[in-house]
DNA sequence: GTAGTACGACTTACGTTGTAAGGTTAACGA
DNA sequence: TCGTTAACCTTACAACGTAAGTCGTACTAC
């Protein structure tokens, strides 16, 4: 802003000459934008992701994203679809079983590399096209697999209502790794001392135990959960 | 500091008369408060609980709010706590199988009742009293019932993970109740038809059919983990 | 009584957010 | 040459969380 007009706005900057790199560079697409919000979130967290530093991050004025999305809704189900797309599925000769244990690695995988994911999926309810097409895959592993029809959806939702919900857990979890959990455990103890007997028995039997980590649990759960699959099978 | 500066803002409104009301109200406790918030958020969901919102619901001014909480983060630990306080526990007595079907029921039902509630727990890390407590009580029942402390840490961490994911399923699916859902399906089907075959079965044949609703796998998913759960009792 | 003090409310103000409204420029088709 | 359009920019606004400071009241201690 100059110095000219002494108290109106003055909308008018001297219009900094064109930036002549303004011109040249590629013009940006919502991939571009994709890609950078995917690499914000996963930097700095959902929280850090506003308008002004996605555009920050990918070189232009926070309303010129706005030719690109409809709004900032449309990027986090953009971000959404992202992960879907992210998820290994599995070659369609495997065994079900093989499958399916993989490809559920693979969500725990994705959501714990993008943290933000799991607090995301919870207020999407537009699902993008990576994420049907990642639906449709996994139902057709199931039919061919032997599952009926009602038998898949019960399947499906069993499996991922697992893996969504460890994912979750993992996500709420006071501590990141075993020595945050050493620090934790310790203001814990006393704590748990007076009023909490089976946590302070599960902390100090197994949470304490050398070589505990809650991520082993998951391929224990997982296990027990492709073992009652089967009741849904064809016989 | 008073009257004398002149240019300084003059914070000095003519003290609107002292509002006698303000002096008589009950004075405010962080309960009336929580009560207010999961009244909000209960009513227009999280986006609606702002500190002006809340200060507003309990008759006072946005910045009192802070003399009963440090700031809005530990307003949503609240309610969280308050969640998990809503938790049915059932008796002792019970027997192990159905104790835990019991309160996973009643996870999911108290889920479904606040469903912000869900998107709240994956950024919370402070466990607050009830949430300690309802741990150590599902823990005493597992132990109680034969399980070993490790297959208590594996039973619960599956058990969890189910509840917690099929509730976050529910608040991802795109529609509520079976006309919003008939109205989903409609639009789905020619975009079904070509691309998407397994899930133009799954809706054709199962969601569509007369009965249909997601909740209804609950139970049916539920069986399946209890059923799976027995494997880390004692023999 | 009267002074001291702490509590619980209030006011003001700041920086940040998403985005509405509209302006400017470069490239293109006629 | 003159629109038209796409991509970008500027300005402005209401709503947010909350820092900082003010003030009336009520409980104490003398």
């Amino acid at each position: 802003m100059q110095r000219s007009l002494p108290s109106t706005v003055g909308h008018r900057s001297p219009m900094t000459e064109p930036t002549p790199s303004t011109r040249r560079r590629a013009p940006l697409t919502r991939d571009r934008l994709l890609a950078a919000a995917v690499a914000i979130v996963d930097a700095d967290g959902l929280g850090a992701l506003t308008m002004r530093a996605l555009a920050a991050a990918v070189g232009v004025q926070p309303m010129s994203l706005y030719h690109h999305v409809r709004n900032k809704d449309e990027i986090l189900d953009l971000l959404v679809d992202a992960v879907f797309s992210e998820i290994a599925l599995p070659d369609d000769g495997l065994p079900w079983r093989e499958a399916l244990l993989l490809r559920t690695a693979s969500v725990r995988e994705v959501l714990g590399r993008h943290r933000w994911a799991i607090g995301l999926l919870e207020s999407r309810r537009n699902a993008g096209p990576a994420t049907l097409r990642h639906h449709d895959a996994m139902l057709g592993i199931m039919r061919r697999g032997g599952f009926t029809v009602s038998g898949a959806a019960h399947a499906y939702a069993l499996l991922d209502s697992y893996a969504y919900g460890f994912a979750l857990q993992e996500a709420m979890l006071p501590f990141e790794g075993a020595d945050e959990l050493s620090e934790v455990a310790e203001g814990f103890a006393e704590l748990v001392a007076d009023g909490y007997p089976y946590l302070g028995e599960m902390l100090h039997q197994h949470v304490l135990q050398p070589g505990y980590s809650f991520a082993g649990e998951f391929e224990i759960g997982l296990d027990a959960v492709l073992d009652a699959l089967v009741r849904w099978r064809t016989p």
